[in-house]
DNA sequence: ACCTGAACACCGTTCAAGT
DNA sequence: ACCTGAACACCGTTCAAGT
C-alpha cells in the first residue's frame, strides 16, 4: 500500500460507488468471482480497503451495486418493441427472447444468482424496471392481473436454476462405471439424447439449452403466439 | 485445542467421512451454512482441522458428502409407489409430491444449490438414485425417451431457481416509495395478488408457493392427470 | 496411516488518527 | 467528510514432526 499521498481527507473525494461499482464488474469480468474482494477493488481505485466502507456499508450493499450495473445487460428491447405495438413481434416471442437473454446474463453471474433472487429489488432500480416491462407484456399478453406477479416470479426461478445448468461440466449426468447398472434407465434416456444433440454446433450445452427452451415453452404455453 | 492424547497416529482412527459427514449436518441444522467451517467440524470432532485433510481432499469434497446426505430427505415414496404400481396414484402426482419435497430439501439447504446443480451426479449416489426413479416414473408417463432427460433437468432448474423464493424475504417485490410510480403495473399486479393470498394460512410464502404451484403445472401439463 | 501444532496467505470489518 | 494504516477475528490449506 504504497501511496504518495498525504494522509487525511482529500480535496476530492477519490472513491463513490459508481467507481466501486466499475472496478467489480472489470474485476468480475477479467479474474471471476473469486477475485471480487474489497481488497482487490480497492487495488485497482488505487485507495486502501477501509476506505471503501466510506461509500458502502459492506460487501451485500457492493453485491447490490453489481447486480443493478449486471441487470443493464438484459435485453430488453423485445419488450418494448412489443409495448409500442411493433406489429411482427408478439408477446410471447418478446418473452422468450427476454428470458434468454436474462438466463445469459445470469449464467455469466452464477455467483450472485442466490443474491439476487433473495434480495428485495427495492436497492435496485433497473431490476424494478425490467420487471415492470415484463408485467406490461403479461398483461398486454391477456394474463389476469392476480396472475401476473405469481408468473413472473414462476419465470424468473426457472431462468434462474437454468443459468446453473449452462456451467455445469458436460458430464454432470455421467455415471461412475461401477453403478452405471443401478441406473439402467437414466442410462438409456441419456444415451437416446444426447446424440441427437452434439449434431448441432458443438459450442453450445445441450443439457442447458434445450431443457431451457422446453421449460420456457411450457411455461409460456397458454399465451398466444 | 486442548486435548490431552498424545502426538501421533492413534490406534484407532478417530475421524472418518461419515463422521465428518454427520457433524457438518449438525453444524448446518443448529448454526446454519455460514458456521459450516473446516475449524468447526473438527472442533464437534475433537480433533485438530488439519485432521480432516486425511479424509477429505478440501471443501469441495466436503460439500458433496453433504449433497449426498441431504439426498436422503427427499421423499421419494410416492415416485416408488407409481412404480410399484398402486392405482391411486398418478405418474402426474407423484411428481407434484416429489417435486414438493425436493423443493422444501433445497430451501432447507439453499447455499447448496449451487453446488448441488453445477456438480456432476458421479460423486453423489443417493442423487443418482433419485433421478432413475424420475426417469423411470417419466417413462411409465408416456414421456419419449429422448425428452427425459431435458425433461428433469427443466423441472430441476426449476425447483433449485423456487427454493430460493422460499427464503426471500415478503417485501422482496416492494418498491421504494419515491419510485412506486415508474412501476405501475407492477404496483397493481402485486396489489391485486396479495389480498386474495393472505387470507390463506400466514405460514407460508405467498411469493413462493403459488407460483411453484403453477409453474410445475404447466411443466407437467402433457402428463396424464 | 493418521494425528498435532505451527505457519501461510488470505478474507471482511473496525477504528483511532490525520486533514 | 473522507482517507490511512494498524489491528481483529476469522477463513481454507499445507507441512514437518510425531507415533
Amino acid at each position: 500500500m504504497v501511496r504518495n499521498r498525504s494522509k487525511g481527507r482529500p480535496t476530492k473525494p477519490l472513491v463513490n460507488r459508481d467507481k466501486i461499482a466499475q472496478a467489480a464488474l472489470t474485476i468480475v469480468g477479467e479474474e471471476g468471482y473469486e477475485k471480487l474482494t474489497m481488497s482487490r477493488i480497492a487495488r485497482r481505485l488505487g485507495v486502501g480497503t477501509s476506505a471503501l466502507y466510506n461509500h458502502v456499508s459492506g460487501k451485500d450493499d457492493l453485491l447490490a451495486l453489481v447486480e443493478d450495473a449486471v441487470m443493464e445487460q438484459v435485453e430488453c428491447g423485445p419488450l418494448n418493441a412489443v409495448l409500442a405495438g411493433a406489429p411482427e413481434r408478439t408477446p410471447h416471442g418478446a418473452l422468450i427472447e427476454w428470458a434468454m437473454s436474462y438466463r445469459d446474463v445470469c449464467a455469466r453471474h452464477a455467483p450472485l444468482v442466490q443474491f439476487i433472487a433473495t434480495t428485495p429489488i427495492s436497492g435496485a432500480p433497473r431490476t424494478v424496471e425490467m420487471y415492470e416491462l415484463v408485467a406490461r407484456v403479461l398483461e398486454h399478453a391477456g394474463v389476469a392481473r392476480e396472475n401476473i406477479v405469481p408468473r413472473i416470479v414462476a419465470l424468473e426461478s426457472f431462468i434462474y436454476g437454468s443459468a446453473y445448468d449452462v456451467h455445469a461440466p458436460t458430464d454432470i449426468f455421467e455415471v461412475l462405471p461401477g453403478s452405471q447398472e443401478s441406473a439402467p434407465t437414466l442410462m438409456a434416456a441419456q444415451a437416446a439424447f444426447l446424440p441427437a444433440e452434439d449434431a448441432g454446433e458443438p459450442d453450445t450445452n445441450p443439457y442447458a439449452d434445450e431443457p431451457f427452451r422446453v421449460g420456457l415453452a411450457a411455461l409460456l404455453a397458454d399465451l398466444a403466439g
